[in-house]
RNA sequence: GGGAGUUUAGCUCAGCUGGUUCAGAGCAUCUGCCUUACAAGCAGAGGGUCGGCGGUUCGAAUCCGUCAACUCCCACCA
């Protein structure tokens, strides 16, 4: 095959992707190898892919194609999540756009809707992770809804229900008046909010005094059962014991009540009580045993309780009711204040607190192993500090508010008897049966299911377990061949929503942890550091940036700045580096691809040389990759290759062993370099799957197999000579020192040069054809005297020679080596410090010591060096 | 209010057990090169008081204390 003279990747890596697919390269099933799996954090159904999804994938494809060519079965479960909450609400905004109300609509007719949708714009997200190269397993593909899942948190919830930990009570929940329903503590975030603190005035009864109450929230006062005072507020003393006062405007009159909760220093020391609506105020109404009166539709509009405002938005009724108190009399004062407002996650309006009929799960015993497993290393979080976070978490958990008043998702498997009570089963059937236990004349038609569904983590919390069918089927090969999984690969947002749960869903249901690994993410910014939105236009469409650049680019630019924990910064010119890496590789490809062998020709002794150091190098960098990926240094990983091709491969090994313009190469050298080209290839495959696979299949051996996605990664097979490589990088610094002289001298690197030099043991004899060829020289020679014609500099403690014939400036020269004089007598005047300080000699380890001594004896020689070439010049 | 993290070159970040010429890399900048693989390139150069102060130590970017700035998480006092 001949390759492209040009690097675009838009036409590689749809070619191959379509092939790793034809060869099935991805799917995994049970065998006698060693597993490795990953399961996917599920994307949203109906989402699009963003940078954030980049970066994550990105990450998990470099670990299970690494892991593949390492001989593992690799497998990477994809799948979706329905979302529910997230769905229905773009559900319920297509269908108003279409003028359809929800509310018009029967529980069956709303979704036949949402599957439409899903099935319209489902699984579009997974479409879009080929195009960045993810060697999921595609026959795998789950969806949190679909049969098997949808069985497994039904059973999960029975299970549950049967061992007691899950249970039904009115509570006060976080209410989501957008998407009418009930949201877990998670899903509440907390904003600063410039809001005002109003100070209204509570008429006592019986008296023409007046008690100021201050508050955010006005229009609550609808809801007012109590007034609270502190008992040792001196101010509210002489107050009667049973005195009452009369919310204004309601003009319901209410008892006064003392309660040391309430804070002396805040507002006026006075607190409305309005148990219905503030957490706290429900804690007081519990204690005082106060009547709780909700003035709020489902909506969030006012309801018809007090007959005041009614159907009036809740932030409506604050601006009106604010002008009312005023105009009546009963407002003190208005002043500016900045408090914390909850918000919910996915609808982004205020939560409003509410009491209501909820389920709950109990979470005190499942968290108990989990917490053991995180804390004790079972399961390791890179990086570790989050590991603090989540013990934080689950040492003061809460329960689990699980049901949620929408229609998409799986409904609660509860069945509400006629004459009250209620049974819970996984199917209709076994409710009925259930339910004529206790009373045997009852028929399917008296069962009423509870109309709420599971909140969404319900079911993602069983993820590594249900993707395997391990809760239905507990036995079954694939669960206990894939089960735990190896590592996880997520973002922190999500460490109490889904990490936690899959831990303790993990402990309760397998009596084992879900994986073994724990890499956290961090969030894609921009380049200034700001989150990646849609309001602010500054988040790139990935599938865009993969067109110009090419998916392979797209990766790197990922990979670059990822550190584990640590947010990106995104930045566009990341993908350009990205894209031009790839470049370098193809045109390095190409340079050896033309190269015509000569079976008669022998090795040049340059090329024996290059060979020699270069096995050195790979073993090096190998075992510094290696390292870098047990540690989850991805990065890095990827860094020390990016070096290892670009600097150590390109720029010196072919630069080495380059035949001449249009001369042939012998075939030892060329075998050699191909088989570098092919190890390169595969190390660097798992982080740029198509640029690598594009040429790996020009190159592979005979016999090979069909596809570098599943050729073996070359391993350590010997420690690195350090020897080798310290006695090479002497000669780069001959070449680097030959470069500089040329371009002071102005020396064109076409016309060869004379290298003379006063030979010792520093001089890398082993290299001289390297040196000879790199810095194009006619003749290397050893002399003894100095040469003050030529152009002079010193490697370590060897002075080399390179003759000028008049072009030398003695001026210049000797203010050069000066400097260097200076800076060395400087250098050495610092270790002798070090060695005349007894302490230093006494206390530092032997190496330490050495070392010094070692500086001390190699600063000294090249003082002398540096004199005696002064001389010379003088 | 509680906790965690970060602070090293213009930018993004390494620096792992305190000790190698330890003050680094990439990008950006500047200089010189269109040298037959690559200008998406090559050869070079400049640039930092390691956030401030104090301490431990023979020795501190590294350990301790403290202050400051920024980020995140948790809590929710109306």
């Amino acid at each position: 095959m001949q390759i492209a003279d040009k690097y675009s990747p838009e036409q590689i890596e749809q070619k191959w992707y379509d092939f790793w697919i034809k060869e099935n390269l991805f799917h995994s099933e049970p065998d006698a190898r060693e597993p490795y799996t990953i399961v996917i954090p599920p994307p949203n159904v109906t989402g699009m892919l963003h940078m954030g999804h980049m970066l994550n994938n990105t990450l998990q494809d470099v670990l299970i194609r690494r892991a593949r060519m390492q001989g593992k079965n690799a497998c990477w479960v994809p799948g979706t999540d329905h979302a529910s909450i997230a769905t229905e609400a773009k559900v319920v905004a297509k269908l108003k756009a279409e003028g359809i109300d929800k509310s018009s609509l029967t529980r069956e007719e709303f979704l036949a809707h949402a599957w439409e949708w899903k099935e319209k714009h489902g699984g579009i997200i997974l479409q879009q992770l080929r195009k960045l190269g993810a060697s999921c397993d595609w026959e795998r593909t789950c969806f949190t809804m679909d049969k098997e899942r949808s069985e497994s948190v039904l059973k999960v919830f029975v299970d549950l229900y049967n061992k007691g930990r899950i249970y039904r009570g009115v509570r006060m929940v976080n209410w989501d008046p957008s998407a009418q329903t009930a949201l877990s503590d998670e899903e509440v975030i907390y904003k600063e909010s410039n809001g005002k603190l109003y100070y209204l005035r509570y008429k006592i009864e019986g008296s023409e005094e007046y008690i100021v109450v201050a508050t955010t929230r006005p229009e609550t006062i609808l809801g007012d059962t109590a007034l609270c005072v502190n008992p040792n507020d001196e101010r509210y003393k002489h107050l009667a014991e049973d005195a009452r006062v009369i919310v204004p405007l309601v003009g319901r009159s209410i008892p006064i009540i003392r309660d040391e909760y309430v804070d002396l220093e805040f507002g006026t020391g006075a607190l409305k009580v309005t148990p219905a609506h503030d957490v706290n105020d429900y804690m007081l109404g519990e204690k005082y045993g106060l009547e709780s009166i909700d003035i709020f539709n489902d909506n969030g509009t006012i309801n018809d309780k007090v007959g005041l405002y009614v159907g009036m938005e809740r932030f409506e009724c604050r601006r009106v009711i604010e002008g009312d108190l005023t105009e009546a009399g009963l407002m003190e004062k208005v002043e500016p204040y900045t408090n914390n407002v909850g918000y919910s996650e996915r609808t982004g309006v205020a939560i409003e607190p509410k009491l209501s009929m909820q389920w709950f799960l109990s979470m005190e015993e499942l968290a108990k192993p989990a917490t053991k497993a995180v804390l004790e290393d079972v399961i390791k979080f890179v990086p570790t500090k989050y590991k603090n976070t989540y013990r934080h978490w689950m040492e003061n958990i809460k329960d689990w508010c699980i049901s949620r008043q929408l229609w998409w998702g799986h409904r609660i498997p509860a069945y509400y008897l006629p004459k009250g009570g209620y049974v819970v089963a996984e199917t209709a059937e076994e409710a009925l049966r259930l339910a004529q236990q206790k009373d045997a004349s009852l028929t399917m038609a008296d069962l009423r299911q509870d109309e709420d569904v599971l909140d969404t983590w319900f079911s993602s919390w069983l993820w590594p377990i249900s993707v395997f069918d391990g809760i239905n089927n507990p036995d079954n090969e694939e669960i206990k061949y894939y089960y735990p999984t190896n590592d996880l690969v997520t973002g922190p947002d999500i460490i109490f929503f889904w990490i936690a749960r899959m831990i303790m869903a993990g402990y309760e249901w397998r009596n084992e942890k879900p994986f073994s690994n724990v890499y956290f993410t961090g969030i894609v910014r921009d380049k200034l550091g700001r989150k990646m939105s849609k309001q602010l236009g500054n988040s790139p469409d990935p599938l865009d940036l993969i067109a110009k650049y090419g998916a392979d680019g797209m990766r790197i630019a990922m990979l670059m700045s990822a550190s584990a924990g640590n947010d990106v910064m995104f930045d566009e010119a990341l993908c350009e580096q990205g894209r031009n890496f790839c470049n370098k590789i193809w045109n390095a490809y190409r340079l050896v691809n033309m190269w015509e062998v000569d079976a008669n020709l022998e090795q040049p002794a340059s090329a024996r040389e290059a060979i020699e150091w270069f096995d050195e190098v790979m073993a090096q960098s190998i075992e510094r990759l290696n390292h870098n990926m047990s540690q989850y240094r991805i990065s890095e990983a990827f860094t020390e290759l990016y070096r290892l091709f670009w600097d150590d491969f390109s720029g010196w090994y072919l630069e080495m062993v380059k035949p001449a313009y249009q001369c042939p190469i012998d075939a030892a050298t060329l075998a050699r370099t191909k088989h570098y080209f092919d190890m390169l290839m595969r190390l660097l495959h798992p982080f740029m799957p198509f640029v690598t696979e594009e040429i790996w299949q020009d190159l592979k051996p005979e016999g090979e197999v069909c596809s570098i996605a599943i050729a073996r990664m070359p391993e350590v097979e010997k420690q690195a000579d350090e020897k080798i490589l310290a006695r090479f990088a002497l000669a780069q610094e001959i070449i680097t020192a030959l470069r500089n002289v040329r371009r002071e001298k102005n020396i064109a690197q076409k016309e060869a040069l004379t290298l003379n030099y006063i030979a010792d043991e520093n001089y890398p004899q082993e290299y001289a054809a390297v040196i000879e060829k790199m810095g194009n020289l006619k003749a290397i020679n050893t002399v003894t005297e100095k040469d003050a014609t030529a152009a002079a500099f010193i490697v370590k403690t060897t002075q080399y020679f390179v003759p000028m014939e008049g072009k030398i400036d003695v001026e210049a020269e000797l203010k050069k080596l000066n400097d260097d004089l200076t800076y060395y007598e400087g250098f050495l005047a610092s270790v002798m410090k070090k060695l005349s300080n007894e302490r230093f000699v006494s206390s530092a380890p032997e190496k330490v010591v050495a070392n010094e001594r070692a500086k001390q004896a190699d600063a000294e020689a090249k003082i002398a060096a540096l004199k005696e070439q002064i001389a010379a010049l003088k």
